[in-house]
DNA sequence: CTATATATGCTCTAGTTGAGCATAATGCCT
DNA sequence: AGGCATTATGCTCAACTAGAGCATATATAG
């Protein structure tokens, strides 16, 4: 019967905060990472994360700024919460390490967005390509190979596995909305998706890692013998950031904010690879460069640079009273259709 | 400097799970509340809540799940993660009740959709008109008159009550953007900044309430003696409840979710309603009727219905298979261009 | 049989979007 | 200077989408 319960007492509790930093420096994605220690010498990729301290802070967004400022010098612009993680089990590796057993972590992650890779003025901090993690989101340069090549045998077999005809087509159908296989089309925001498809396939490091730490069956992908892809990174970090992808892939659609993630003054081939990055797949110029003008967000400084070998190029800036105004949109994307999508 | 800091410790902070169980009976869009007393006899409107027990949970979602299903009698259907709240001052008026002070609750908000206002066998428990809470978001019936006659002068005179010229232009742009003045269009989707600004602004009644238990001064409205707008709810539930209807109402547009909220059987003209119930605006039924019938979502059963005055409709009943391929898009909503817009 | 009410089919038009041709400015090379 | 490579920018076309509204179909009530 509800009966208004009172708040839940004290429990084994502990919140911590985990903030994707991103940036894109020319026309690479970067997040920033710290190396984790991960027993006596090796280390391991992670977000960079820090207690949510209810003594000082007032709000989860002041506590991220104020942690992450003071750790790695970043100044974060645009801060927006990604989802908060509690699986039990989740923060095992960490825990693990840590010494404390059992204690459970929830940890809430937030996305920060910011316009060029700041210096770093910490150790153990680095921008990291996040195609380097994910080598399966770019589809600039045409489909990955890794994709045909690896990901699709492994996740066939995965199919095969299926112990139902139902659960079998369940997966497929899975499969085939994330991944764009047959005749679906490929949709950049699906990255959580992707990932958790493969880390149930077993075909990321985590997925046996975690594994193993609990004790259950070997992952497919290690029955298999298919090597695990991209780079790992502690606990559910991976996961995390998967997340903060697909958020921003998903979200520039409607909102513009691409424009946290630029300098003051830019070409519109610059504003063009800057997206480009993010949603890992190129567009078509001229139409790229119709949407941006008409949309209202930036206004031409009237400048030019003449940096490349050709034509130099008009200089633009935000239009802030037009980003104020019209917030609620974003930039649209000129898809190109591929032969076969 | 960044170094892999171990998890925070246990401090003095409780998880609570609360949740937004939405329904549409017909053309009302309901949400179910628990009535909360406060003090000795006086009662509030509540979202049902409960503790997330770490030892019992192996995950939120299930947590969720369970506390409802058991509490309320209502098994959910579709569940996701709305946003995590955890400012400070957000559990006053709870946490005074409850006797406790100090003590730090976040909580982790639901959004669950059930198809049918199903039998709630518990005391205190109802089903409640979402526009009973937010009267300005139900533009059904055209431009509802509160908003004209109360919230657009109010918000004037919280825009003229700015300190300096720049925190009145970027008021405005706010006011503007999120309740579609001067020319801007109504975005439905909007609904968390509309109740956030008319909190700031003073026009609900928690923003006194928690400004008094705070020791703050007294908001605009009550200095300028508006009277808040639509029905109260405990500490910030209704801030959670405007979360959950922006976060729907958007959703609806990208992810084929209504069909959690319809029975498995229905005429086109029921499902418009549903929409339209949770978008607040109503649609071209022609258009509604192309956009739906082209989707793929739905089949038809052969069977009609002849309830209302006129020629029988045509039932249909979700297309499981088409749904599942594309889960990726939404129906589109064909809007009406209203004079004026 | 008529009025009324709802359902359903179809068309028109303006706007959007994917695509690609054509022209404009640069620097570099011969 | 003239040719070429390279990048920028302007413009057009065709297919498709979306807002509107007319027209027709099939019920019920009287």
């Amino acid at each position: 019967m509800v009966k208004n319960p009172a708040p839940a007492h004290v429990s084994n509790v502990a919140i911590a905060l985990n903030a994707v930093i991103a940036v894109v420096d020319g026309d690479r994605p970067e997040v920033l990472c710290v190396k984790a220690p991960i027993g006596q010498s090796a280390r391991e990729l992670a977000l960079p994360y820090g207690p949510f301290d209810p003594e000082r802070h007032r709000t989860f967004d002041i506590g991220v700024r104020e942690w992450v400022e003071r750790q790695t010098s970043v100044s974060l612009g645009y801060v927006e919460q990604l989802y908060t993680f509690g699986d039990k089990g989740r923060e095992a590796p960490a825990a693990a390490l840590a010494g404390g057993a059992g204690e459970r972590v929830v940890s809430v992650g937030y996305l920060a967005l910011a316009p060029a890779p700041a210096e770093l003025l910490v150790e153990d901090a680095l921008w990291t390509n996040w195609y380097a993690l994910f080598p399966w989101e770019d589809w600039r340069g045409g489909e990955p190979p890794i994709l045909s090549e690896r990901i699709k045998p492994a996740l066939q077999a995965w199919l095969a596995g299926a112990k139902t005809a139902d659960q079998r087509q369940a997966r497929m159908a899975r499969v085939n909305a994330a991944f764009g296989f047959s005749g679906f089309g490929w949709e950049e925001e699906r990255a959580l998706d992707r990932y958790e498809l493969m880390y149930e396939a077993g075909l990321v490091v985590e997925a046996g890692r975690d594994r193993t730490a609990t004790g259950l069956e070997n992952a497919a992908g290690a029955r298999t013998g298919v090597k695990e892809l991209g780079v790992a990174m502690i606990s559910d970090h991976r996961r995390i950031l998967a997340t903060a992808i697909g958020r921003l892939r998903g979200k520039l659609k409607y909102r513009p904010i691409i424009f946290e993630m630029i300098g003051p003054s830019f070409t519109l081939l610059q504003l063009q690879r800057t997206v480009e990055a993010i949603v890992g797949f190129e567009f078509h110029k001229q139409n790229f460069r119709r949407s941006v003008e008409k949309s209202g967000f930036i206004e031409a400084t009237g400048e030019t640079t003449g940096e490349a070998g050709g034509r130099p190029a008009a200089l633009f800036r935000v239009d802030r009273d037009g980003l104020k105004d019209r917030a609620a949109a974003g930039l649209a994307i000129p898809r190109m259709r591929r032969p076969g999508e």
